[in-house]
DNA sequence: ACTAAAACCATTAAATAAGTAGTATTTACA
DNA sequence: TGTAAATACTACTTATTTAATGGTTTTAGT
C-alpha cells in the first residue's frame, strides 16, 4: 500500500505546472532544480502524462511544458492512474476472470469498498487546491474539507 | 497503490479463523485447503499476526488456531496493517525529518488525506461484518454502506 | 550555425515480493 | 511410551518491480 516514487514525483511535477499556469510554459530543468528531483528521472515520468494529454509542450530553446487544461481541471486520481498504471488496488477487481473464486472470495467485497474510497478521495482534489494550498499556509497546516 | 498477497491471504486467513470461532480451533492444512492458499505460505504470514495477538494457538495433534477475540473485535485495518508493516503510504508522512521538504510540500496534504482514508475504511469494517456478508450472500453482489 | 530544450532508446543496481525447503519441537492418543 | 499430527523456526531462492542513469537524436529560436 505504498504509493510510488513515481505518482509522487508526478504530482509535484504536476504542481509545478500549475504554478506557473499562464505563463509561457517552464522548463524540466527549472521544475528539477525547485522540486531538488533528477532532471533525467524526471523526462521519463513526464511521457506517459504527456501521451495521456494532460501536458503539451514545446521544443527547441526556450521550450518546455505547461498544462493543457486548467488546473481546476486536472485532478490527482488522473495523475496518480497514469503513473501508478492503474488505480485498482487487486487486478482481480477489474477482471474477475483472473481468480476462479472472485464470485464467492469473502474479502473481495472489502477491496472494493477500500479502492472507490481511494479513487473518490483523490478525484476530490485538484491541482488547484494543491496551488492554493500551497499559497495560503506559511507554516500552518493543511487541511482539506472533504 | 497495491494491497499484497501477504495481506489478502490474511485477510482470507482471518475470515476462516472467524467463521469457525466457537469451535475447538482449525488447522491450517484445513484453512490452506478451504481457501486454496499454500499451506507453507500461510504458516508465515501467521507468524506476525499471533506475535501481535490476534490469534491464539495450540500444538500438537489436533491442534490448530483460534482467534484470540471475538471477530467483531478485529478489523481489517490490524490485520492490514501487521501483514504491510504499517498502513503509512508514505514514509515522511509518520516521520517527517525523512524529507527536509515536509513542512513546505506542496503535495503531502493529499497524501496525509488519502492514508486518513483508507485507515479509516478499513477500520470500519470487522471479521464479522466479513462473515455476515459472506452468510447472508448467495451470488448477489456485496455492499458495505460506510 | 549555434545552442537549449524536448524526445527517444537502452541499461542497470537494489529492493521487495512471493514462495519453497527442511528441521525441530510439542503433544494427543493408542 | 512410541508415533504421528500439528505448530514453530531458520534459511534460501527466484522473479519482478522500482528508481534511477547515460547517451543520442531531433526540434526550433536567436
Amino acid at each position: 500500500m505504498k504509493i510510488s516514487t513515481r505518482a509522487r514525483y508526478g504530482a509535484r511535477l504536476m504542481f509545478e505546472l500549475a504554478l506557473s499556469y499562464g505563463d509561457r510554459g517552464i522548463s524540466l530543468r527549472e521544475i528539477a532544480n525547485n522540486e531538488g528531483i533528477s532532471e533525467k528521472y524526471l523526462s521519463q515520468i513526464i511521457i506517459p502524462l504527456k501521451a495521456k494529454g494532460l501536458i503539451i509542450s514545446f521544443r527547441g530553446p526556450c521550450g518546455g511544458y505547461a498544462l493543457a487544461r486548467d488546473p481546476s481541471e486536472i485532478n490527482l486520481r488522473e495523475i496518480v492512474e497514469i503513473l501508478e498504471g492503474g488505480l485498482s488496488i487487486l487486478d482481480c477487481l477489474n477482471n474477475s476472470s483472473l481468480c476462479k473464486r472472485s464470485m464467492k472470495c469473502p474479502t473481495r467485497g472489502v477491496w472494493d469498498l477500500l479502492n472507490n474510497k481511494i479513487i473518490q478521495t483523490l478525484e476530490a482534489v485538484t491541482l488547484r487546491d494543491l496551488v492554493e494550498e500551497f499559497l495560503n499556509k506559511s507554516g500552518d497546516n493543511l487541511t482539506y474539507s472533504i
